[in-house]
DNA sequence: AGCCTTTGACCAGCG
DNA sequence: TCGCTGGTCAAAGGC
């Protein structure tokens, strides 16, 4: 019963993502869902670590020196990896995400209640930046934009979470911002791959219309 | 002493 | 071209 709701939402909102892309762009959505099966999928043949699918999401991976340029402020293009998270009761500050940050800014932006922050990796080789913008309505809520991609190897500690941002994005998008309705977990597995490893049947089969 | 946070100023993108 | 706004810098202070 529970999977036949779900399968027929998901189904319904493929459907109506489906019919308005094909108004805007008639083979949009067919490249993203093949693109969504390569990484919920990927290729066996792939190396150890699974690679990110969408280049355009994350901004410009080119290390920089250590020496950081002074008085170059370019604005970035945001690169659409967000992540929402929650900050335990009592908690005001923005969650960790187990990654090490400096945080190097933070604005009041208009129309906003609360300040935007800004965050760097630690380390001065990597090019990550992270903001966090806590929620108006949801003061417990956090939306965390990620930027540069981590040449640190801090990405390697955590890839877990970085496979499942992107995975996360993906289907978040085909689906019409469905991710916060399953996450699959990554399971590093002995031969140093990885794989998904779904919480319910339900799940994966909501991953399956997806392939 | 060194690292981190705060905060005002600067600068570039965009309308 | 210009003003607004967001992203970044860097000095100062705290821990």
């Amino acid at each position: 019963m529970k999977q036949d709701v779900c399968r027929y939402l998901a189904a319904e909102i493929l459907s109506s993502y489906d019919k308005a892309m094909s108004l805007l762009n008639g083979t949009a959505l067919s490249g993203m869902m093949s693109k969504s099966k390569e990484i919920i999928n990927p290729a066996p043949s792939s190396s150890t670590a699974p690679q990110l699918e969408f280049p355009q999401l994350l901004a410009d991976s080119s290390t920089k020196s250590c020496d950081r340029p002074s008085k170059l402020r370019k604005r970035k293009t945001l690169a659409p990896r967000t992540e929402y998270v929650e900050a335990r009761p009592g908690e005001e500050v923005s969650p960790k995400d187990g990654l090490n940050w400096r945080k190097y800014g933070q604005k009041l932006i208009l129309g906003a209640k609360y300040h935007r922050e800004y965050f760097q990796c630690v380390y001065c080789h990597c090019d990550a930046t992270k903001m966090v913008q806590q929620i108006e309505t949801e003061p417990l809520s956090f939306e965390a934009t990620y930027g540069g991609s981590h040449s640190c190897g801090q990405e390697n500690k955590n890839q877990n979470e970085e496979v499942l941002v992107a995975v996360e994005t993906q289907v978040g998008r085909a689906a019409g911002q469905l991710y916060e309705c399953y996450i699959p977990e990554m399971v590093l597995t002995q031969n140093n791959s990885y794989k998904t490893k779904y919480p319910s049947d339900s799940t994966y089969e909501i991953l399956q219309l997806f392939s």
